[in-house]
DNA sequence: CCTATAAATCGTTAAAACGGAATATATAGT
DNA sequence: ACTATATATTCCGTTTTAACGATTTATAGG
């Protein structure tokens, strides 16, 4: 039941359904995911930690880097469930569809202006 | 998403998972589901208001009784993905498994000692 | 070792969620 | 009309959640 109640907090929140729908597009660093949503970096940070706990995402660490991409699902069914249904959950969605459309821009070495 | 968010809000509470659950068994009235929750009566009642503002349950009224049943899915594809995974899953918790051996215990007219 | 920097954690505040007691509503029976 | 009663709603205290700024941690590079 923990586990179950986990999964369906972690997506209660419109920010972390928005990060769940950008990593399926991409894998995507704490920098840019805080750009996408625009909120503070403490708060993405905070989000992704609940998303990673339900067993929803993982992340590799690359040097200063962490990247973020969705769970396999292995850890929870219903995170494996809920991960698949997303992949079409949504989609329709103008603020979602907005998101994606802005996805290819947002890159961290624009974003730290670097090249 | 406005939409997706009521039904994972509603899913998030271990009180209206578990009403979810006996409802799948059996339709049930407020003073039951009262019981069985063991919760107060205006606790009980607004849980299932939020269940059923999110499309999961539905009601009758008959007389003074209300009774509550899964909803078919209709009012929004999310519940009904999630009534329909919520048959199998949970099956195996142990306070699941309890709630629902108790089940045919719990009837309105043993609680309200009638008959 | 020192500096820079991406991300995580801590401290605090405001808003939302949950709980129960008390009250209101609605319907059945007299 | 009056009473009884099953459920809904209101009020209020407590707990949880989300947000941000500030600080800490961890790693890369000089």
């Amino acid at each position: 039941m923990k586990e179950f109640i986990k999964v369906m907090k972690a997506l209660s929140d419109p920010a972390r359904v928005k990060i769940m729908k950008m990593l399926q597009h991409k894998t995507m660093c704490v920098c840019e995911i805080q750009t996408a949503l625009d909120k503070a970096q403490s708060t993405t940070s905070k989000h992704l930690k609940i998303l990673e706990d339900a067993g929803l995402i993982t992340y590799q660490k690359n040097g200063l880097w962490v990247n973020y991409q969705l769970a396999d699902g292995t850890q929870s069914p219903f995170a494996a469930s809920l991960i698949s249904h997303l992949h079409h959950w949504l989609e329709d969605e103008s603020d979602i569809k907005e998101l994606v459309r802005l996805l290819p821009a947002i890159d961290r070495n624009v974003i730290l202006n670097r090249n």
